[in-house]
DNA sequence: ATACATTAGTTACGAAAAGTAATCTAATGA
DNA sequence: TCATTAGATTACTTTTCGTAACTAATGTAT
């Protein structure tokens, strides 16, 4: 029995909690507003918030309020989040080649 | 607002489920034995028994068994399976880069 | 001044899921 | 009968989730 990397596992848990990767796969599109991620992803307000504060304290998500009328906010990815998108698109590509449409539609359905 | 592509999101809700990262990796090192991943891993045997299920379900994970003394059951990465091995390479690659020694020591300490 | 609209959350709370440890089952050979 | 491996089951606690209502800041209309 080898010893899990410490710093492994920590990445290994943040990027298992739900939602982080949906979060991160939107948010490498460009900076998004907390209303246009609640709308394009699958999770309720109170938990896109809760995982925006997880990630903004792992310093992986920026959040930029500009007071203007109405004020928005807009979340982007610092230099951290963004040394994601290889894992982010490795998923993409695992995606196309290994899951099938019907597994995927197991999701939809319930 | 633009629609998930429905076998990404598919893939993005197995990889995010608990545990089954550190699993992959514990199996990508070579066949592993219930009781060595349990040892090795910071999870349950209940918890155990489910993801494998879980992941032999989704053909990522292949159960094969040995009829010795005592009778020895080795799980091994399919196909599907050792084709995440970029995945989880990246993620080791970001933890190394990206996760201080005290970001880590938050998992321990609870 | 008062009332309303807009964005971005927060709070409260019950329901559901996930977690654990400990104990039980089953097959097989010594 | 006991030991070994693998896992299922039970009983229980903890965490997480989702809904819906509420807060806060700011600008606009009356």
């Amino acid at each position: 029995m080898d010893q899990l990397c410490p710093r492994f596992e920590k990445a290994m848990v943040l990027l298992s909690t739900r939602w982080v990767g949906l979060i991160l796969f939107e948010l490498l599109k460009g900076a998004k507003r907390f209303s246009e991620m609640e709308a394009d992803l699958p999770i309720s307000g109170r938990l896109l918030s809760d995982r925006l504060k997880l990630l903004e304290k792992e310093g992986i998500v920026e959040r930029n309020i500009y007071s203007e009328f109405p004020v928005r906010i807009e979340y982007t990815l610092s230099e951290k989040g963004k040394a994601l998108e290889p894992v982010i698109k490795d998923i993409q590509r695992w995606a196309e080649e290994y899951v099938s449409a019907d597994d995927a539609a197991d999701n939809e359905v319930k």
